[in-house]
DNA sequence: CCGCTGTGATACCCACCGGGTATTACGCTG
DNA sequence: CAGCGTAATACCCGGTGGGTATCACAGCGG
């Protein structure tokens, strides 16, 4: 049985994503003849037509959704290794957090007397999980139910309540506190859009965000809300206003980490941590 | 980043479980040079010392013992990929399970009226992580704890008491019920030891054994005992009793599948023996 | 209806590199 | 020091991955 290469699967998600040779070929920094001549013999290899190509355009097979699935993960553990393998020395362990996140907690954790150094690297909303599975990453801070915790380890750190966050300037500002009602369902404040894992947004009235950044400011202009876990709010703007929200769900706060890490580095992190726990 | 090909992780994944160019060469089906070089390469590429060749022999190197663990997973992965998309058309589903384990519960989940047409994998203890890992099989039958469940989506399908199977002529054999204390500690009948996954046995006084039925034949001669779980009792031969072992852990029989996994095969699946369970 | 455009497939060539054989270098051992 | 077992080096060859040029074809506008 002839494996693979990761080369073959490089073209395949290249292909799979843009749906055109030609781009696909420009990405990879390839003409475009080879390219469809790599993926044909794919197809050949593993006996399955991967790609409709009719009429103006090319179209995923069922076949082919399943090799872009699988070719992603295949090639984030690829790459896994080699980055693994790089850093099999280093005494020091990269946490990936979300940035503006929990910012009180982390400062704890990496002040407990047993935590190993540690390297912050931030990253945007639904990126963790990411970072883990290639290997950039040792462990993450992860929020249930916001991430998807599928294929890591877990050890819960906190729960808590979340908040709205209202333009300063919003009537819903002065209140005491909110339901999920009120707040899901507020005409000039439609709730944003974050891109699925694919890219592609949902369909609504909200706006389009991809970054935290770009999100605190559209909230500032009055221009949505969101609600978030109250240890996030040490982002907040002046011009932002916290309004807790009763019977939102409570988020728990997670330390996360691939489930196949035998790193003593991790364990020892994470060993770290629940001493803290314990603690307070 | 140039990323690594699949070829090279096989490569080394051949030398450093032979820790000999020569004999890894020879079940790779290439010549040694080629293979030297492509090592050589590789730590070129890595920028990382992966094995230490000095007096008589090679031996890994901290990198290499990560490289070896990460390359076994990521070359599951890409066959995965493989075997996944050629059987993505099937409306089959492979169910994967340790020979002659929880014949009654396995009975019930296939003729469930729910449960889509399901093919039967049958493999030795301990294969099932890695029949899951590489696309072999959609789902497994697994116990915890003597599996290793990590990385994969499980669900309880029922928890029992273990009991003790002995050679029919031993003394023992004529007790009602025994304590792990009594059975752990008999002189004459000291416990099997399996392979780890890197195909080592640990140390101690019993026979090494790899398949069941080795371990069948064994017990019937008298020279081993074992704890199972109580369903596994089926393969039990005439020379065998099977005494109840009171103060063991519970065993709980799982369905386990790869937490990574979006197939609506498996999912129907899960879902009929969930409710399946709930009738029971 | 015809050419234009944009697409992927084909044809063909070249150069690189993965693999082979022959040999060397080196360390241990008798 | 000779002999063996090992990995590394030297060198050559062929397959294949990649390039350019071109074709085939479908939609579409004039």
């Amino acid at each position: 049985m002839d494996d693979l290469e990761t080369r073959e699967l490089r073209y395949f998600t290249a292909v799979a994503e843009t749906l055109h040779f030609g781009r696909a070929a420009e990405r990879l920094g390839i003409a475009q003849p080879p390219l469809s001549r790599a993926i044909a013999q794919l197809e050949r290899r593993l006996g399955v037509q991967l790609l409709d190509r009719n009429r103006r355009g090319v179209a995923l097979t069922e076949a082919g959704r399943v090799l872009l699935r699988e070719s992603r993960l295949a090639l984030a553990a690829v790459a896994a290794a080699a980055r693994r393998t790089r850093r099999a020395g280093d005494s020091q362990l990269v946490l990936v957090t979300k940035a503006g996140a929990s910012h009180a907690l982390l400062q704890r954790l990496l002040n407990a007397p047993a935590a190993p150094p540690v390297e912050i690297l931030l990253c945007e909303v639904g990126e963790q999980a990411g970072l883990l599975r290639d290997g950039s990453a040792d462990v993450a801070i992860m929020h249930h139910p916001y991430d998807d915790l599928a294929g890591f380890d877990t050890e819960e750190l906190q729960v808590e309540g979340q908040v709205a966050i209202l333009p300063a300037a919003h009537p819903l500002a002065a209140r005491e506190a909110l339901t999920l009602a009120e707040v899901s369902d507020v005409p000039d404040l439609p709730i944003a859009r974050w891109p699925r894992l694919d890219g592609s947004y949902p369909d609504g009235p909200g706006p389009e965000v991809r970054t935290q950044s770009k999100l605190a400011q559209l909230v500032a202009l009055g221009r949505t809300l969101l609600v978030i876990p109250a240890s996030s709010r040490a982002w907040q703007w002046p011009e932002h206003v916290a309004v807790p929200v009763f019977d939102a769900p409570a988020v728990t706060t997670m330390l996360a980490w691939p489930s196949t890490s035998r790193s003593p580095k991790v364990a020892a992190f994470v060993r770290a941590a629940v001493t803290l726990r314990a603690a307070a």
